[in-house]
DNA sequence: TTGTAAGCGTTATCAT
DNA sequence: ATGATAACGCTTACAA
């Protein structure tokens, strides 16, 4: 099966009878070929399973045919889905990807960044957020010509260079879910604010919600950290005062888990006595109990649509107009949330 | 900051007034070369920030700094932290780390391998479970001489190729922590068997509980598929008998999640009336409720560890001696196992 | 200890 | 439409 010897396009070239800048020209699709000629270098092309070297074609051409994908975020989940996604759009188009984990609160982080894209010589970067919600690194990026493309929940920068989940929308739904079901006593525990897209959410929800005549009071606005231990201290404080609310919306699923447990030590019952709603539709939130009615965003979509918009980029064909920019995220219905039992 | 033109080999030499070989040899840390003049070529690569062309010294070398990391596992949260651990030893070793995931069922796979070596010219690969127990992959990827180490729970390859996490032992202390807690009637749901590792635990487990004078049923060993509905499906036939197991081992935890959700729904209260133990310590074993007692693989040094013997093979330094081939799972008490009330 | 020159497998320039 | 020939930035015999 597998040939042993490595064919290189100078085998090509002499087993058609051509010159290797002609083998070179039917590999990279140039139309200044004559049909037979043609014909004959892909057969040679065929029979013998060449693939040029992406190592030399790199050299000569300036492109490694690798993309970065440059991320600092605990969600495992995520991650790999945006992963399989990529891939998938990569292998089509002959690209491989290389992964790059980043500490975006570190101050060094974005030579880091940099340095990662000159030593793996990336063609062009992916950013996921959190990290795609840096100015900084967008800036450097555009400075050094580096083709970038980020994955954000708000419109910070051009078409070509972001595809966006539209978060705004997303938290009306919410709101209009939890207002179906009844509920007046409505809390939110925020992400943290220093992330545009925390910042975004808890506009979206409590802007949505003033619209519809729902006010949510500052005490039930609580800062957690996005992690299931500050989910937990939020919850615990909204739980023990006195006026109880009858619904929580969490800003990820991780902070709703961290509600759940504290609703569980407290002997409150979910649905029946509080509502929870989180965002994200990790893979546990369909495996908690309750079940958590969650919001989820389209990521693979985001995913295919960056890459396919970074690899257009880095081709400079056409510029990436026609690739969409916005996808919506949509809310999932489970257990945790239930009509509003509470009679004001 | 940042240079604007790139700085080439040929600059330093240049810079340095020595010749291009003689600053090959010092960046290849060759002793051959005299100390002042050292000092001069060092002093030009740092003032320039050069880093010689990964491309170039592939082409030129037959290496691409590259290492390949192969997978099909749907648990993202184990990719995760295995790619952290891998990259983090590259990191300090200049290379990088391209990610593969790969679909081990389909009989193409083996071919879908090596395309992806060849054509991304990764200089070795990583193999984590249960990819890692394909023999033919093995074998394929010894012939074609490409070098690699297996993540493996089993004594499936020469020390240099694997690395090795106990689970005999581990299955062993799962044993003696049931027994302590005084069960005598334990179930257990195991993995696929067409998975080495899966019949290895269910071996470790059945053997080690005989040896201690416990004897399991054979329809209190069932065969789950490792997913959370497949040990929803398996819980519901164990809790669903005349006799009901006061203990019961899952083969990981996304299947004793399971458990939990059916002695949920049967108002089967754990741990009073039954215990449960998983396998893995996956991120929501600890946050879901009860939380799960489980066995922790040290992920982290397991792929530390076959970063380490995959790059020694690549340079063909002394061969990998000296680095450890097989470490230990430990358990991790949560709430879902306790002491066991029943009186027989 | 240092240098010269020949590649590595492509693409790019410029002829023809 | 096709082909010499020179890059690309580095490593590696082979000299000196």
């Amino acid at each position: 099966m597998a040939t042993k010897t490595k064919v290189t396009i100078n085998d090509i070239a002499r087993i058609a009878g051509v010159s290797k800048r002609t083998v070179s020209r039917v590999i990279n699709g140039s139309p200044l070929v004559g049909e037979s000629t043609r014909a004959r270098i892909e057969q040679a092309i065929a029979e013998h399973n060449f693939q040029p070297d992406k190592q030399a074609r790199g050299l000569a051409s300036k492109r490694s045919y690798l993309l970065g994908l440059v991320y600092d975020n605990p969600d495992a989940l995520y991650i790999d889905q945006v992963q399989r996604a990529v891939l998938d759009v990569c292998a089509n188009l002959g690209f491989e990807l290389v992964v790059h984990p980043c500490h975006w609160s570190e101050d060094n982080f974005i030579d880091d960044c940099l340095t990662f894209i000159s030593r793996s010589n990336v063609d062009g970067v992916l950013i996921l957020p959190p990290v795609s919600e840096s100015k900084t690194l967008a800036q450097a990026l555009r400075e050094a010509e580096h083709p970038y493309v980020r994955i954000a929940s708000a419109d910070l920068d051009d078409p070509q260079n972001i595809v966006i989940s539209n978060e705004r929308e997303a938290m009306a739904d919410i709101v209009d879910h939890l207002l179906k079901l009844g509920h007046r006593d409505v809390a939110m525990i925020t992400g943290p604010q220093e992330f545009f897209s925390s910042r975004e959410r808890l506009e979206g929800f409590t802007e949505s919600a003033r619209n519809k005549g729902l006010n949510i009071p500052e005490q039930w606005l609580l800062e957690g950290g996005n992690s299931y231990e500050s989910g937990i201290e939020c919850a615990k404080q909204l739980l023990s005062g006195e006026q109880l609310p009858s619904a929580i919306f969490a800003n990820n699923d991780e902070m709703a888990a961290g509600i759940l447990r504290v609703a569980n030590d407290l002997n409150i019952k979910i649905p029946e006595q509080l509502s929870v709603v989180g965002f994200d539709d990790n893979l546990f939130a369909s495996r908690v109990i309750p079940s958590l009615t969650t919001m989820r965003r389209p990521v693979d979509k985001l995913a295919t649509l960056a890459t396919q918009k970074l690899i257009r980029a880095i081709q400079s064909e056409a510029s990436s107009t026609g690739i969409e920019t916005v996808v919506k995220p949509y809310l999932i219905e489970r257990e945790s949330s239930a009509q509003c039992k509470r009679t004001t």
